[in-house]
DNA sequence: ATAAAACGTGCAATTTCGTGCAGAGTCAAG
DNA sequence: CTTGACTCTGCACGAAATTGCACGTTTTAT
């Protein structure tokens, strides 16, 4: 590949340069990157350790993989449903009433909500998570809109411009959304931008959301916003919540429901 | 198995493929790995002793195991429940290049190509099977793109218009497609009329399209056809496929690969 | 029982890593 | 214009990781 051999690069530049080579090859290696770009290697790994630093690239020994942590994370966290897990996905499920349209979010609580719908539910499912669209392939009378787009692994939804459209054109009775934070000041945040941006796109959609909220998710933040508090209209929570955890949202609004 | 013959091979990778054949196989031997991977049998032997510490995989005189007997089992009962499907599986991933562009169909034939896909595989894929899309999740490199739609909930696929005007916008290189019939006469055919169209669609956008022909599709005929021979540069059929199903097909401007 | 293969450990050579530090360049306030 | 704060880069050096080899032990197969 062909640098820029006049002007200087500037440090931003490499980064891209870095992800770009790694998003083609699937691995970058230091001292090949700092033969190529003409560096001293300290410096390509000191840009190696700051992508990493934001979650852009998994460091290793010699080079860089792509990011991803998750990956066996997932599978492990999806065979191991907590019963806090299934019963909020139970009292969740107890929610939705003949011919409703539902958007369901992704996430190992949303699939729990799948697995909990009565067998002979008539309605309508909207989903941009690919497994609980195949969780549902068993009930006969559930209609299951797949919403489309770019696959975001690490939480296994689809993700991006056309995943927002597709959200548009649907107005739904009730959103049950996951979170990976949320906090009665900061509101409802998650770890991806994109997905983010998905999330609040279905909460605007629907008649009412509805957040599906296991116990370690309460009173955490994750880094970027999807809505506060003020636009959730219910709250789902194990039944063993400390009461502590809930003071500041009995204050709010919303109808807490403890599963 | 390819392996990546320019830049060296990170450590982590290694781990990583040493892990993929184990899932894929049920077993590795560890002579076996150092001669593929050209690396001293201590190395191997090295990897194999601390994947097995973080309970990854069990050691045993020779190679290794997967983890727990139960995985073994599973990844028993498909290896032998769909022996010719994942042999063609595995023939179709052998022609993905890198960074191609890929249309991945629904269904059983198809999930297998997703599992044989080389562990490295930089390319993009492209499907409307949520089946599919949950299997690529643990392929770091491949962009995984879904196509959303209506859940025809037989094969496991999104139809409809939307799904139709998805695929609109793309271009790929190759569509692997399933097909409940494969006739040299009458064509492709599949179930369902919705379904057909989609795969239509698919096969419009696409270079080139490879059919999956596991043995018993061949030479049946179902109500609604998808294209007919001529829009077909490939067919991928099991190793043992009688001489005299191939017949009509050797004729066409077909190329025919035997897994 | 005996030979071959696989194993584990210790060791040395090489590579890569992280940190502290210094020089060069940028920018803004004085 | 000068000064000071800040950033970026390269170098040095000790620490850590990786790998192959040697050697004695254990397991497997004949």
């Amino acid at each position: 590949m062909q640098i820029d051999l006049e002007g200087f690069m500037l440090t931003q530049q490499r980064k891209a340069h870095i992800l770009h080579v790694l998003k083609q090859t699937g691995q970058v290696i230091a001292k090949q990157l700092s033969q190529e770009l003409d560096l001293s290697e300290d410096t390509i790994r000191r840009d190696l350790r700051e992508l990493a630093a934001d979650g852009l690239l998994q460091r290793v020994h010699g080079g860089a993989l792509p990011a991803s942590p998750a990956l066996a994370d997932f599978s492990g966290r999806q065979t191991i449903a907590t019963d806090g897990k299934q019963a909020i996905g139970r009292a969740a499920a107890a929610m939705i009433r003949p011919n409703q349209v539902i958007f369901i979010d992704g996430g190992t609580t949303a699939v729990q909500l799948a697995r909990q719908l009565p067998p002979d539910l008539v309605a309508t499912i909207v989903t941009h998570s690919p497994s609980v669209a195949v969780e549902l392939v068993n009930y006969p009378n559930i209609t299951v809109d797949l919403i489309g787009g770019r696959l975001f692994k690490h939480s296994v939804v689809a993700v991006g411009a056309s995943a927002i459209e597709a959200i548009g054109r649907y107005r739904a009775d009730i959103y049950f959304m996951g979170a990976t934070g949320i906090h009665p000041e900061i509101g409802l945040t998650t770890g991806d931008s994109e997905e983010a941006a998905v999330k609040r796109m279905l909460c605007h959609h629907a008649a009412e959301t509805v957040v599906l909220a296991s116990r370690e998710k309460l009173g955490a933040a994750s880094p970027y916003l999807v809505v506060s508090m003020n636009d959730v209209q219910c709250l789902v929570v194990e039944r063993d919540t400390p009461q502590e955890s809930l003071q500041a949202y009995t204050e709010m609004d919303l109808t807490i429901i403890k599963a």
